[in-house]
DNA sequence: TTTTGAGTTGTTCGA
DNA sequence: GTCGAACAACTCAAA
């Protein structure tokens, strides 16, 4: 090993030291390391000044900064455009190699790509690590060698190819060699500078690592009720994990020993959805196009008919059926909505406001702090029936249905729709139906009219999908 | 090559 | 209110 010995740790979305796979493949190299995070311009351009996950990504990102700085070394701050900066630091410092977890997404793989290609040019190299998944998009693949396009062949072959050992936690490495930073990156800008004042969301969950973990260990006892209680948005039966899983404050790794900790069967429906994370993210790394069209290619010329105004109205959470509009109102307060409710309010995009399900994947991008492409496009998809596994056309959910089942009580659509708290547990679901309402309560006034009706929609979406063939 | 079984999350209708 | 059947074939994946 030569003194120049010099290795680069780029953390994009694994944002912790402990479980990082990178981070140990670069320390198992030796030599001098470095560490750097980079708020990428070419991503940051696209979201709006009150974005939710800047706030987040900037406090795991000084968590971050501050764990390197307590082990002797410290965090490099970038704001740049990533696929330049990187092979410019890396000459800079006199890396040989950079490090980083592989990201699986179509603009990740092109970054990267050129990142890469960058690297190789001025004699260094990219090392791109397997960590936010058990299995790379083509380890699991049909007994003809393609991809699996449907879900449960293919939790079926993962289950069959698992072992407890690719789910445990790689744990920290030793004391590395941990590097200074030069002054021209040691400062982690503050939100405002990076052109991200203050958000107008109040996020559900805390950010960092530590409130992560948290909710891992909180979790843990409810795992043995998921499967029941993970279909109630006003119950606490989900583990609230998504956006820790998204930006790497918590290992998959982690969240699977979780799942195999316990025996019974709300820790195996909880493996399967973490499955399911994986399944939409092969299945986008094999069918790049399904991210701007339908998967089905006989519904990539659907003629949708809906309004811009009830586009609008959906987004505002302002449709007058209150399971929709509590939901979206969730979502803009909140940068989080329930997995039911994403259902939920797909389906009534698609389906009864026959609306191009692209519009409503793009309104949760900018709106989901946990967004994931693969995830978000693959649940889009389903829900629209443009997808591979997907729902078919005619299975159309009921929002009241829906409502009355999953929220009886209306403890969530009260939650969000404070406006209706006084309405009762049947009226609630639907206003517009109840025979009496509360004296003072005029719908169309504190509360809109339904502005499309449920069984005229439905039959419009069976004629529009149905003639397709 | 052919056959066989199966496919996240539902709704509606009629008895 | 409860229950079972119909909804439409088609494609995937494995035997």
């Amino acid at each position: 090993m030569t003194t120049t010995n010099a290795s680069l740790l780029w953390f994009r979305r694994d944002l912790r030291l402990f479980d990082n796979t990178a981070l140990m493949e670069a320390a198992a190299a030796g030599g001098r390391l470095f560490a750097v995070f980079i708020f990428d311009r070419a991503i940051l351009q696209h979201l709006p000044a009150d974005d939710a996950r800047l706030p987040f990504i900037h406090h795991a990102v000084a968590e971050l900064k501050a764990g390197l700085q307590a082990r002797g070394g410290d965090l490099l701050i970038l704001h740049d455009e990533a696929a330049s900066a990187i092979p410019a630091l890396a000459t800079a410092l006199g890396c040989q190699r950079v490090y980083a977890n592989r990201d699986y997404e179509p603009y990740a793989r092109q970054r990267d790509a050129a990142v890469a290609a960058s690297l190789e040019r001025q004699g260094a190299e990219l090392v791109l690590c397997k960590d936010q998944v058990v299995f790379e998009c083509s380890q699991l693949l049909t007994g003809q060698g393609k991809p699996y396009t449907v879900f449960t062949p293919y939790m079926r072959a993962w289950r069959k190819a698992f072992h407890p050992q690719l789910a445990t936690p790689l744990g920290e490495p030793a004391p590395a060699q941990w590097q200074p930073a030069p002054a021209a990156h040691r400062a982690l800008p503050p939100l405002a500078a990076l052109g991200f004042p203050a958000s107008s969301i109040t996020p559900a969950a805390k950010p960092g690592r530590e409130a992560g973990l948290q909710l891992l260990q909180r979790f843990a006892r409810k795992l043995p009720h998921y499967k029941t209680l993970r279909d109630y948005p006003g119950e606490p039966g989900v583990s609230g994990l998504s956006v820790h899983l998204r930006f790497g404050t918590v290992s998959v790794r982690e969240a699977m020993s979780l799942a195999l900790s316990q025996q019974n069967e709300g820790a195996d429906c909880w493996l399967n959805e973490l499955i399911w994370r994986e399944f939409y993210q092969q299945l986008l790394w094999h069918f790049p196009e399904a991210a701007t069209q339908s998967f089905k290619p006989e519904y990539r010329q659907l003629q949708f008919t809906g309004l811009d105004s009830w586009f609008d109205a959906w987004c505002d959470g302002r449709t007058g059926y209150p399971i929709v509009d509590a939901a979206m109102r969730q979502l803009n307060q909140t940068g989080y909505m329930h997995n039911r409710l994403r259902m939920i309010v797909a389906s009534f995009l698609v389906k009864d406001l026959l609306i191009d399900w692209r519009r409503g994947e793009a309104y949760f991008a900018a709106k989901l702090m946990d967004f994931d492409l693969a995830a978000n496009n693959g649940g889009w998809q389903w829900a629209a029936s443009t997808g591979c596994d997907a729902q078919p056309y005619f299975r159309i959910f009921n929002p009241v249905t829906q409502s009355e089942k999953f929220d009886p009580e209306g403890r969530f659509i009260r939650r969000y729709l404070p406006e209706l708290a006084c309405l009762d547990n049947k009226a609630i679901h639907a206003p517009w139906q109840a025979k009496t309402l509360p004296p003072g309560f005029v719908l169309g006034q504190n509360y809109p009219e339904p502005i499309v009706d449920h069984a005229v929609q439905r039959q419009q979406a069976l004629a529009l999908f149905g003639k397709q063939d």
